[in-house]
DNA sequence: GCTTGACCTCAACTTAAGTCGAGGTTGTAG
DNA sequence: CTACAACCTCGACTTAAGTTGAGGTCAAGC
């Protein structure tokens, strides 16, 4: 069997904060079971889950959305192989639409260099059919939240 | 003379609440004077200042940012064509970075896909070196913040 | 001259992804 | 068997970019 992890010990061998894996219990995210004194071990698999949660997070993709991807693993086992390859091709792909919309924006901005078209209507960029173009997971996650919603 | 506008003509023709504007104006993005009865009167060119900030949003840039930017425009005067043009030169360049980190990223996906190495050092993706990838303006603007700061 | 809609300030709330600290418990090395 | 490190919970705090609401004022049309 493999042995049990405390928090400590995946803390230090995921590089993530204890405060945090905590946090990542509360939101379903990783799991653990207790001992007769209320602390938590973990499995082996931890370390995974933590990796993708990470991984996931660099591309941009809130701890939200990686939960539900995580909760639609078959079974909520620890994901092998063909799971990681499913994950991996959905964010490869989210990450090209962003890679794209941002390109977009790019070259929106540079038509626009010396234009001096901003308070005119038909500049791309102020463009009402062009404005969803930094729509996704991106910086203004929140703003885009909370117009949204 | 231009007429002066009043918040809520600005808020209709920019498209952005009321309260974004004092919002702005508390950030000192933009600016107002008073009448006699303390409301507030907005020049022309608070469209265009408000025009800038929302696309500069859309590529990504804080308010901080915004607002440091368009304080250094010489004399804090309405930003003119060539004010315009070294704004957008600048955020072209940032908006081309954070493109070509995501790139990175996506190509780390892509090499990964299958792998399953996620728990493995070795991995592009789980490489500290390159950790970094996913800096800059990005969607974990706060979550950098509150790990470096 | 009064009513109604637009405006004012200020404080509290929101979301995401955690961190920090207090106050108390557990587990293990010596 | 005791000291000390590591663990526990819970609540408050952080940042960004605003929104919402309360309580009060202003301006314009009739």
């Amino acid at each position: 069997m493999a042995k049990e992890l405390t928090v400590g010990q995946v803390a230090t061998r995921s590089g993530v904060a204890v405060s945090a894996l905590h946090f990542y219990e509360a939101k379903g995210l990783i799991e653990s079971h207790r001992t007769g004194g209320n602390q938590r071990r973990y499995g082996g698999d931890v370390l995974r889950r933590v990796a993708i949660i990470k991984v996931a997070q660099e591309v941009g993709i809130s701890l939200a959305e990686i939960g539900a991807a995580l909760a639609s693993l078959p079974g909520g086992r620890t994901p092998n192989r063909d799971d990681w390859n499913k994950l991996s091709q959905r964010w490869a792909a989210d990450l090209d639409r962003r890679i794209h919309q941002l390109q977009k924006l790019r070259d929106g901005l540079t038509d626009c260099i010396g234009c001096g078209c901003l308070s005119i209507d038909r500049c791309k960029l102020r463009n009402p059919g062009d404005r969803l173009a930094a729509e996704g997971p991106g910086p203004r996650r929140l703003v885009v939240a909370s117009r949204v919603y």
